[in-house]
RNA sequence: GCCCGGAUGGCGGAACAGGUAGACGCAAGGGACUUAAAAUCCCUCGGCUCUUCGUAGCUGUACGAGUUCGAUUCUCGUUCCGGGCACCA
């Protein structure tokens, strides 16, 4: 009695010099846990210390991670604090693992809704895009994300744009980039151009107004001169999802096939089709064209049947543009009155030109196979035009009878010198034929197209070029970069504000000196996405794009976090970029992205946080009530990260629940720490401490294990709630002050990534004077997270009937005798006939009765 | 239409490699403490069955088959949900 009156006293009088110069309130009797104090404490030393700010190091082990940036929309939203907590925790936790590791922080800061926000405010893109970036570094700062913020960038800064502005003239040199005129979507209101997800139901998503195509000129970077090396190398993407491999496998989607010309009838001009199924070539009864194919005017100048094809062509172009985007018409076309001849057989064919060929893809012009085309098909029923199998399955087609075509493989019939052979062999062979007697070649066609770069907008990087009348488009010169977006004033006008502003396009050509005129078009903003990982590197570089060592050093990323919805565009791009600017020197890296983690959306009730659905929860207001960490922890603990997360306000109340209670249990066991580290001896514990030794090597093993594997914060979080859990239970007992110094500070350690502020604080109480940060990742002893009792489960024709428990030691034969003299085992085998035991090593036992 | 995912208690989610289904958390119910409440702590918690309330029996991982001593896990088929592409010749 009088001795725990002693540690009572003894206990008070710590707690209350804790209390003296410490950041906790002490209401009534019970110690509360004050995140407020502990987080803005340990920010500020962060902050003055910048433990997180790192040079290339050749000595030691780098690593690389990265978070997709933010766009400077305002505010933070869930996705970010999923996204951001996912990355610190593999920041710190490899930094505890000893890597030098580079964990940057940017803004994606150019973009349209500046430009809008510029239009109704008043206020200039730059100054909105600021103060946002302004408002949500702070946001970030108080998520206690540890990033190099000396590294911090911001695309829309001139001295980003003008190396971009660089690359882009390098990549010009290098026919890497071409401007040609094409075919725009275009809002008459606006006058703007618009993007294809702009395009809703053939309007305008701002002003709802038609949208009409529009031929123009635009700057294009030649992607798909990359297509071959873009699907190859997807194979080396090993640490990437599957399914955004197969995302970008199929937008760049490769197709081999054969390009074959067709003559036309009393012309000495040719038809080029595109097809992948060389087999079918004996089955075309008819060509059809796109109605942009450059080959019409000509075939039918002057004939009867022009007008008609004219109307016919103005009023589809004029569907397609009606037409929502993701509905498809129906097919329709216009017989041009001349025929060409199919090389193989010498049969003429007529030409049409139909709606649903698509100048964009192959030839824009097509073979047509009724028999073996679901829409050549449909189209021939509709006209009347022969349709003739020539490809036969098991069951043999017949023309009149078919209700659809037959699009499978098959045994080639009626096709010369190719029948009796399996599609499979057709292919190859009728190619060869083409190629021998010269009217055709393998071909391949990609669906990849090269990327239309030029936005008729204010807020991007102005395009480095110089438009001269005599000289034509020529490169700004490397010195006078960069062209910098001109004024403080608010653009005006929602169409090429640029081309309005006189005093930034009125300049003199640079080859002969003539007044010219600044190309007014920027760049889109994918192109500052598409390299600022590199430029991290070396941010502050003034007099180049890149530094060599350092991106020698640090590339290529080893794990980039992102939503799954840049699984094409973005993640394609920055590829491309990578590939174009390792081709130009700067870089030594094939791909930009070793490991790749695309995390769910956050939910709630059911649908994505969004603010038009009106269930958005801002992250400021959970900060504030319940701190960073408890945020950071239930967004990590409430699903796997490439998982949808549902947002459950009762669920961040529990992990406010759970920090407060381990800093309770902290505070309550001090004692534990007050001695040195005593070394702890396997042969002298009790059992129950042998256990919560036991348990808290198994927690390390399976936390390393969760973050090593695949980042299942959630699970490991679970261990250590378990680990808590028994610590907790073993407290109410006498427990060895080093088993249970071991099982709290292995708590810290491994929560830390987690939830940094409240560790480090924790760490601080219990007597450290370095800091967690510093301290190695914890390794697990083998020896002391082995069971020595083992629980068998025995069952009888599969179904669970006892459990033994035996030590570890035991063999299989003493296992197999202990199941069958069980008690519950013997009712349920008395009286039937064994027939096989099954003994699965240190799991189960299964006696198979009859 | 094609290509990928996914489906486990009231909810979010666990289950190494085919071997105890439901870890951990939330919610709910009961209890302790309190004048009371909050906070905290303890217990129960998939469904059904039982004059034995158990260390009980049956059943159960979307549905239907199959492989196996044994299937949430593997195979085939079906349904539903989500995502991507979508007239790509």
């Amino acid at each position: 009695m009088l001795h725990r009156l002693a540690i009572f006293l003894i206990q008070a009088a710590q707690r209350q010099t804790i209390m003296e110069n410490s950041t906790y309130t002490q209401t009534q009797d019970a110690l509360k846990y004050n995140f407020k104090a502990i987080e803005s404490k340990w920010q500020q030393q962060w902050l003055t210390e910048k433990p997180y700010k790192v040079s290339a190091d050749p000595q030691r082990p780098k690593y690389y991670v990265l978070e997709m940036f933010p766009y400077p929309s305002g505010r933070i939203h869930m996705g970010h604090v999923r996204n951001y907590s996912i990355g610190d925790v593999v920041a710190r936790y490899k930094r505890m693992r000893g890597f030098n590791v580079l964990h940057p922080m940017g803004w994606d800061a150019f973009g349209l809704p500046a430009e809008n926000a510029a239009l109704k405010h008043g206020v200039h893109p730059a100054q909105w895009t600021y103060s946002n970036i302004d408002y949500m570094r702070g946001q970030l700062k108080a998520m206690g994300l540890s990033y190099d913020w000396d590294r911090e960038i911001a695309t829309c800064h001139p001295e980003y744009y003008r190396w971009e502005q660089r690359v882009f003239l390098q990549l010009l040199e290098k026919e890497l980039v071409y401007r040609k005129k094409t075919t725009v979507n275009w809002c008459e209101s606006c006058a703007t151009v618009l993007a294809r997800e702009q395009v809703i139901d053939g309007c305008c998503w701002r002003c709802d107004s038609q949208v009409v195509p529009k031929n123009m000129y635009g700057w294009f970077l030649k992607i798909t001169d990359y297509a071959e090396e873009l699907l190859a190398d997807l194979d080396k993407l090993g640490g990437w999802p599957e399914k955004v491999v197969t995302m970008q496998r199929n937008w760049i989607g490769k197709s081999q096939g054969l390009a074959c010309d067709f003559q036309v009838e009393n012309s000495a001009e040719k038809i080029t089709i595109f097809t992948t199924r060389p087999d079918t070539i004996f089955g075309v009864t008819f060509m059809s064209l796109a109605p942009e194919h450059p080959l019409i005017d000509s075939l039918i100048a002057g004939t009867e049947q022009e007008a008609a094809v004219r109307g016919f062509i103005e009023q589809t172009l004029l569907e397609k543009q009606r037409m929502a985007l993701d509905q498809e018409p129906e097919k329709h076309g216009i017989f041009t009155g001349k025929h060409c001849v199919n090389p193989f057989n010498g049969e003429r064919v007529p030409i049409y030109v139909a709606n649903f060929v698509l100048m964009e893809y192959g030839t824009g012009a097509v073979m047509a196979v009724p028999a073996h085309d679901q829409r050549d098909f449909e189209f021939a029923r509709k006209y009347g035009l022969p349709i003739r199998p020539v490809v036969q399955p098991e069951q043999r087609l017949v023309a009149e009878s078919m209700e659809a075509a037959w699009e499978s493989d098959g045994v080639l019939a009626d096709s010369g010198m190719f029948s009796g052979l399996p599609s499979a062999e057709a292919k190859k062979a009728v190619i060869a034929h083409a190629e021998q007697q010269g009217f055709g070649k393998t071909h391949i066609t990609w669906r990849l197209r090269d990327w239309g770069i030029s936005r008729q907008r204010y807020w991007g990087a102005p395009i480095p070029v110089i438009h001269c009348e005599s000289c034509g488009a020529v490169p700004v010169p490397a010195e006078q970069l960069p062209v910098v977006l001109p004024g403080t004033t608010p653009p005006y006008g929602s169409h090429a504000p640029l081309h309005q502003q006189e005093a930034f396009y009125s300049t003199a050509c640079p080859k002969c000196g003539q007044p010219a005129k600044r190309e007014t078009d920027t760049m889109d903003t994918f192109m500052e996405s598409s390299w600022y990982f590199a430029r991290y590197t070396s941010p502050r570089k003034d007099d180049g794009v890149l530094d060599q060592d350092a991106a020698k050093y640090w590339l290529a990323v080893d794990q980039y976090i992102g939503g799954v919805e840049h699984a094409i565009l973005h993640l394609l791009y920055s590829r491309f970029f990578t590939k174009a600017l390792r081709d130009l020197g700067y870089l030594h890296i094939d791909e930009p992205f070793t490991n790749l983690l695309t995390q769910g959306m956050v939910i709630k009730d059911g649908a994505k946080m969004s603010k038009s659905k009106g269930n958005v929860v801002d992250p400021d207001d959970l900060i504030q009530q319940y701190g960073a960490d408890t945020v950071r922890l239930f967004a990590l603990f409430a699903a796997p990260p490439e998982r949808d997360l549902e947002w459950n306000p009762q669920g961040v109340e529990g992990c406010f629940r759970f920090l407060s209670r381990v800093f309770r249990l902290i505070h309550s066991s001090l004692d534990c720490f007050s001695g040195g580290t005593a070394q702890i001896d396997l042969s002298t514990l009790s059992p129950a401490d042998r256990q919560l030794h036991r348990k808290t090597h198994q927690t390390i093993r399976r936390v390393t294990e969760s973050i090593e594997k695949d980042f299942h914060f959630n699970t490991a979080i679970s261990g250590v709630m378990e680990l808590v859990n028994q610590i907790s239970a073993e407290t109410a007992q006498p427990t060895a002050s080093s088993v249970l110094r071991e099982a709290l500070e292995t708590v810290l350690f491994l929560l830390f990534p987690m939830v940094p502020h409240f560790c480090e604080e924790m760490w601080q109480l219990t007597g450290h004077a370095q800091p967690l940060q510093l301290q190695t990742w914890p390794s697990f002893d083998p020896a002391a997270a082995e069971e020595d009792e083992l629980t068998i489960v025995v069952q009888v024709n599969g179904k669970l009937r006892g459990r033994l428990t035996v030590s570890a030691a035991t063999g299989e034969e003493e296992i197999k005798q202990l199941a069958l003299v069980d008690e519950k085992v013997i009712s349920f085998i008395a009286g039937k006939t064994v027939q096989k035991i099954i003994v699965v090593k240190d799991k189960l036992v299964n006696i198979v009765i009859k």
